[in-house]
DNA sequence: ACTTGGCACTCAATACTGACGAGTGCCAGA
DNA sequence: TCTGGCACTCGTCAGTATTGAGTGCCAAGT
């Protein structure tokens, strides 16, 4: 159905139209792009290429952009992958060298990320559902109320206030703390029911209820997933292409908001591969016009996504490599933290 | 040289201004404001205005829209203090009730501020250097790195890794925990250095130059304002208003940095004190026009600043009256956090 | 069967025009 | 000091003509 050069004529106006952001017309790839054809077969090419629904042409006397099918069979079939430059890496590796804590990590990251893409950069911070406990701290505030601390091993630091039941006095904040580290070093999360279960009669009767109390707080940290931050950067990026959006408000609006965004990365897949998604196969409303480049990462198993957001009329290429690149030293760096 | 009638042909420019955001005639004031003049006399005065430098004219036949002088006129002596709503206050306290720790109060506060104002907001963390230390644990990472974790009164929890010098095993990181919290707790993070120096040989010899180490880096926390947090909410809200600025791109990549955002807050004066900042008042490059409506918050003393920024066409009254209700809501929260 | 040049056609973008009207400044008279 | 009147400026808007990029189709060539 469609033969080399058809492909070879959708990938000159995906190109061309990326990088001048204006519909491409017959003649500009037939004189361009030498595939030794004259305007008037590429013409016909187009016409296949459009009824295919590859193509479309934004109004009669116009040249044809790609649709986000389009955009698709390019990034499957037809985007060579481009490496960074040397000077690139570089950079990468002197930004991200000199991070202290997770925090600077994840700050610097999406800023480069920004930086190297010109697009709008997301970095989730390492899930908590996907981490494990390192340590965990109880300082107490009130007779009722403690501070909890968790520590967990990607370098996150959560915190929350919790309200007992019943007044606690600073020994039995010890043994609390003593028996949670002891149960829930090393462990997820997600296990914390769990210990509860498991407690025989370790726990003197009268911390009981406080235990649960904490435990339960700890699992709400997983359920509702309000403490999955996210970073992001570059917004001022979505100014540049005034083309590309009828307004950006939505695209601000939909960013803003935290869920959004973690939808929007999606479930992080293993590291290493990108998943790229194209306008309308996104599920956000009010990025309908936008694409997603994402991808997981973090040392040996994903830990959480990171990714572009930007213009179906993105450079997928470069975009595809600076997400995986970014990626890949982030993993690195997560485990020195 | 300003009579009343000028003040109130200011006060009428300027408020119809706010609300069309067209430049408003002689006509329109006569009428809509029943001063009880005609056209004619208007143009007198606001031709009086014009040449001290209160309005100005976009060009020979539009209306006059208030200059920053204009605007700084009408904030100091014509913007009548209109309270909120008791919808509005229900809706601040009920939004704000729920608010586990710092980071949803914040969080939660620069949303509303946001939707109040319908501006862009900014609420900037409890500054550390205003913080007491409650508590400092140390987490050991490995045998020369530790995790060090600041709490603070005002709910901050701060971390940072520390290298330490030499190889360092439990008992010391205990001791060494023991110690600083014995001297650091209830005081300011400003006062550690004098904790060195203040240590005769309370501490064993060996540990002496790992607490020097955890000393300076918990000075540095201060030193650079790195760990100054803000929080960001409502940039959609720059899009509705296009006339306003000729490209919110310069704003947008401001209101992304963080040094930048301090320095807009200001230094908090006490609470209660709005601060506004109008057009080419504010120092940063590109917010020139924009103005800032500031304040101060905390329990007590201020510990930290929020604010809106918006254009310089902004609802002042509104604005310093929903940062100074926000203000003082997130001042009394924070006393119970 | 595919390619190509030619040609008529469409239609957005651009520029120009004139009418309109909002708003002004000025002045003479109340 | 205020006011009505008047001439003047100039941006906006609607209508019109022009331009040119790009297309689809067809007939001829390979």
């Amino acid at each position: 159905m469609l033969d080399e050069r058809k492909l070879e004529v959708l990938r000159a106006i995906v190109e061309d139209f990326v990088r001048t952001s204006e519909p491409v017309g017959s003649k500009a790839i037939a004189e361009g792009h030498n595939l030794g054809v004259s305007p008037a077969t590429v013409r016909n090419d187009m016409a296949v290429l459009e009824d295919e629904g590859y193509i479309a042409q934004p109004h009669t006397s116009a040249g044809r952009i790609p649709t986000d099918k389009g955009y698709r069979l390019f990034v499957d079939r037809l985007s060579a992958v481009k490496p960074l430059s040397a000077p690139e890496r570089r950079a990468i590796h002197s930004f991200l060298e000199g991070a202290a804590d997770l925090d600077d990590v994840v700050r610097r990251s999406v800023r480069l990320l920004a930086q190297l893409t010109r697009q709008v950069a997301v970095v989730q911070f390492p899930s908590l559902s996907r981490s494990s406990v390192l340590h965990l701290e109880i300082v107490q505030l009130s007779t009722t109320r403690l501070l909890l601390v968790v520590i967990m091993d990607t370098g996150r630091v959560e915190q929350r206030v919790v309200a007992v039941p019943s007044a606690i006095d600073a020994g039995q904040v010890s043994d609390l703390r003593t028996l949670l580290n002891e149960r829930l070093s090393g462990r997820k999360l997600a296990e914390a029911p769990g210990v509860i279960a498991e407690l025989p009669d370790v726990a003197r009767q009268e911390i009981r209820p406080i235990l649960t109390t904490v435990i339960t707080v700890l699992f709400e940290m997983l359920v509702d997933k309000r403490e999955e931050r996210v970073a992001l950067a570059g917004t001022a990026n979505l100014t540049q292409q005034s083309i590309d959006f009828p307004s950006i408000r939505p695209v601000l609006e939909a960013l803003e908001e935290n869920v959004v965004l973690l939808k929007l990365l999606g479930d992080a897949s293993d590291p290493g591969t990108v998943l790229v998604r194209i306008g309308e196969e996104n599920a956000v409303e009010g990025l309908r016009s936008t694409s997603v480049v994402s991808i997981g990462y973090g040392p040996g198993p994903a830990v959480a996504s990171l990714g572009v957001v930007g213009p179906t009329r993105m450079d997928y290429a470069n975009s595809i490599c600076a997400v995986r690149a970014i990626a890949r030293y982030v993993g690195e760096h997560l485990g020195g933290v």
